[in-house]
DNA sequence: ACAATATGCAGGTAAATACCTGCATGTCAA
DNA sequence: TTGACATGCAGGTATTTACCTGCATATTGT
């Protein structure tokens, strides 16, 4: 995973929505994002590329038409990395602060 | 939790370092946070203030150091609206794509 | 008090980002 | 075949972002 690239991508409103849209309805056509979309079709489709690049999205051409697949894979390696580290030690690092707000540290 | 603000601060790898570096060791003053960062100490004053914003680091002041502590609850919630919604779906996701390229929609 | 230390604040710049418009290409259906 | 339709491609621009330098302020220890 390039942790990288799927942070960025889930770092604009427009691309967490289009995943939203295909969590209800997988495999919608360009065409058919796009009317959830308040903008242009080539900049929804900018946004689109930056999914497919983030491996958050998969992409088949049927006819002239393209449908768009969500990948969950990406989304569960980030919740490995991410949030389950800082989740395993969520009381300590509570503690710390309380700790250190009641100045026991003294 | 301001979605926006959590995944727009996770989308840069010097946040995500500190991030990390606090999980090694809670508590850390500015400088010794800067030490771990090949930038000059306003620049990651900036991607703190951030961190700070997104809710995902808190501050305490002693004396002239700053002291950060992390706050897992922001990951925990990216985790519960955008991990596991989609983490319920995976199979029936994949499914949908491996179908489609079978051809089996015709 | 005063020198060293830790941090805050105010701009300034170059690169990245998120839009757009205009036009080209490829596919379907009558 | 040809017109309608779905998408691709190539730029252009305004905003945001990620850095920086320079200087100000506040705290500590001697």
């Amino acid at each position: 995973m390039d942790a990288d690239k799927v942070f960025k991508a889930l770092g604009d409103p427009t691309r967490r929505k289009l995943l939203d849209l295909l969590c209800e309805k997988n495999g919608q056509t360009l065409g058919q994002l796009c009317e959830n979309l308040d903008m242009a079709r080539q900049s929804a489709t900018q946004h689109i590329d930056l999914l497919e690049a983030a491996n958050l999205i998969s992409t088949v051409k049927r006819g002239r038409e393209k449908l768009h697949f969500i990948n969950p894979v990406p989304l569960h390696e980030v919740y490995e990395r991410w949030v389950r580290k800082f989740e395993r030690q969520r009381l300590s690092l509570l503690h710390d602060l309380k700790q250190e707000l009641e100045g026991d540290n003294q």
